[in-house]
DNA sequence: CTCCATTCTGTTGTATACATAATGTATGCG
DNA sequence: CGCATACATTATGTATACAACAGAATGGAG
């Protein structure tokens, strides 16, 4: 893979963020440094440095002389996500429509990979399935150009993973459900009809946001 | 005022930012650890752990084994910030007008205090001139009561101060102007038509980067 | 038995010392 | 004279030691 030569900051957030991402008995926890250090292997400093740039990730809070906490995601946050997923993806949709440059190859691999998964999703499968629709969603993001959209929409989405992860162990079929939103999204948007693809793009969300709440 | 028992980080952070955002000097230069640290009167650690801090205010960007960079404003940056922001308050505009929650009063309230400004505007008054003017826009966002789309917006707006002070400078007559266009946003809210209200925002966001971009 | 004060323990916050990597400079060679 | 290389300097990255604070445990008084 990438980098061994990650230096202990690095190593540190990786780490931490994989674990805040993938355990949900991380979220309502306070962050033990010296015990974190312990894990990671090196001392307290680079630890608290990752801790500190997890903070503009958001999935760290940190609370003066108490330390770094993990705040639970609550439904609402992930209705507000979905508001605004739904507000900078229609922008988005409705800019690519009419500058024609819907990315509609590398959307299309996209969705093919995901829908070539398998249904039974293992821990693993699952992740790779998450990968790959915020990448759908970030490829039609980046498409408009904006870095700064891009940017934003971005690091957004992560607090969705944190729920993500967990919920689809509990649903069975979304897979197909998803790919099925999914085309119809990538269809709206190569048909070149703004008003179907923003409504292509909400159901979606709303779906989600539904079965996110089941929590 | 408020604390006088800050800590270190926060002693730390407030510096920066405010020196930063004020200076516009600082912009594409690498910050120097120990120098801010004698300068704020406190040890390296907590300056490091401010400059951190900042990277999610996106006044830094860390640059492994060279430190803290503040990355100059560019024009396409504003012109992507424009962009996002009017699609933020569009969207936040259709939603307070749909809910029958237009924070009338609040708002005039701020146009009134941005009015009562006087034409010359020394360094406090420009200050005072740009607080009152994020804080017009923060409040039409906080009025939809999206948390979430509220926070992004508001970490959004810190950037465009960073040219905004110095632009105020070489703009004659720009306080009449901007308090008019605020007026006509604030009016369109307030007939509760969405469109006319749209249409003066996107207006008055293209003629604030128009200004920003002459520089 | 309950409540409050006090001590004690453990954690965070800060300072400092050291390790490591990058940059600028000087020197020698082509 | 230009360029490459070795070196010195300076900054960042990390570890550790100490200080300050918060919360829990404990003991005593009512």
């Amino acid at each position: 893979m990438s980098g061994t030569a990650a230096s202990g900051r690095e190593k540190a957030y990786a780490y931490l963020r994989e674990n805040i991402l993938t355990d949900p008995d991380m979220q309502g926890r306070f962050l033990n440094e010296q015990e974190l250090a312990a894990e990671i292997g090196v001392s307290r400093t680079p630890v608290r440095e990752a801790l500190l740039l997890l903070v503009s990730d958001g999935l760290v809070e940190l609370i003066p002389q108490r330390g770094a906490y993990v705040p639970p995601v609550t439904g609402r946050e992930m209705s507000e996500l979905m508001e605004l997923r739904g507000v900078l993806e229609s922008h988005s949709a409705r800019l690519v429509i009419d500058q024609g440059v819907v990315p509609a190859r590398t959307m299309q691999d996209t969705l093919d990979q995901q829908a070539a998964l398998p249904d039974e999703l293992n821990p693993e499968a699952a992740r790779e399935f998450i990968r790959l629709d915020t990448l759908f969603h970030q490829q039609l993001i980046d498409a408009a150009g904006n870095e700064l959209i891009s940017r934003t929409y971005s690091k957004l989405h992560v607090r969705q993973i944190l729920v993500g992860v967990s919920a689809l162990f509990r649903t069975g079929g979304r897979r197909e459900q998803v790919c099925a939103e999914h085309q119809d999204i990538l269809d709206a948007l190569v048909s070149g009809d703004s008003a179907k693809a923003q409504q292509a793009i909400d159901h979606h969300l709303a779906v989600t946001r539904d079965i996110l709440l089941r929590n």
